[in-house]
DNA sequence: ATCATTGCAAACACTTTGCATACGC
DNA sequence: GCGTATGCAAAGTGTTTGCAATGAT
């Protein structure tokens, strides 16, 4: 069983509680949480979590290639746990993103034009299910 | 010869010196600027231009599907004219986005898993060419 | 005269920074 | 005890909003 101290250890990075809670709650809301939304869920439980700390583990995580960050138009970044590959639909009525399981040529790690490629992101913006089917109405 | 002004008629929005001139910059710059960056460019020629201006223009103007906005980690958005199919690299050291001209299956105007595709960006995040090179010494 | 566009200032939202306190080996 | 992580407050940056002034037909 893997433990979320272990993922954090095996990156390289000090386990702390906050930083355990904050991967485990990117792990069980995939949702693509801001910092903001991460920072008030966990707040409930832990408040004195401050908001600062959440923005340093967010940095962290990242910079170890932990977490994803996603630039999905809103100003403000979003993160990810999930590593697999997939594309991401943004609902431009409800701002909803969606995971699409959908498979494309990935540059990730290639040279590409004499540029290192790091990481490799698909985006759709459109209207979503739902908010196509609200509109009918 | 097409005009901007006509450009901006075609796509329904009310041709003004302001207009045009953000338009034609988008279109003689083809750095994938920012609002802020527009502004002060223009803003030589144009004392009286209002960052407010700049931030309603380029709003219309993607409303009327005349500019893409870029959504590039650096929590502004940068504005592109350029409508050919291509993908975007950004690098992570100095920040520059460079156009690729590599194509890719485009979803636009397709319906994927009920959801409607208005727009699709690729885009690759890294070390570019010549941060590679100042790296190696 | 009317309606849309422009422009200023203030408000907003997300993120970063500086620094003091607290925690863990 | 020392180095790192945490947390508060303030500052920074990009964008939006309210509203008055201006401009075009």
């Amino acid at each position: 069983m893997i433990t979320y101290k272990k993922v954090l250890q095996d990156a390289g990075i000090t386990p702390s509680m906050q930083r355990i809670k904050i991967l485990e709650y990117l792990d069980k809301n995939r949702v693509h949480p801001s910092a903001d939304t991460i920072y008030k869920a966990l707040k409930k439980d832990m408040p004195t979590l401050s908001k600062t700390t959440v923005y340093n583990t967010l940095k962290t995580l990242v910079e170890h290639n932990v977490l994803t960050e996603l630039s999905l138009y809103d100003n403000e970044i979003r993160y990810e746990y999930n590593q697999d590959q997939h594309i991401h639909f943004k609902c431009i009525e409800c701002r909803k993103v969606y995971d699409i399981d959908k498979k494309y040529k990935c540059y990730k790690n290639e040279i590409i034009e004499g540029h290192k490629v790091l990481d490799h992101q698909v985006i759709l913006k459109g209207v979503c299910k739902h908010c196509l089917e609200k509109r009918k109405k």
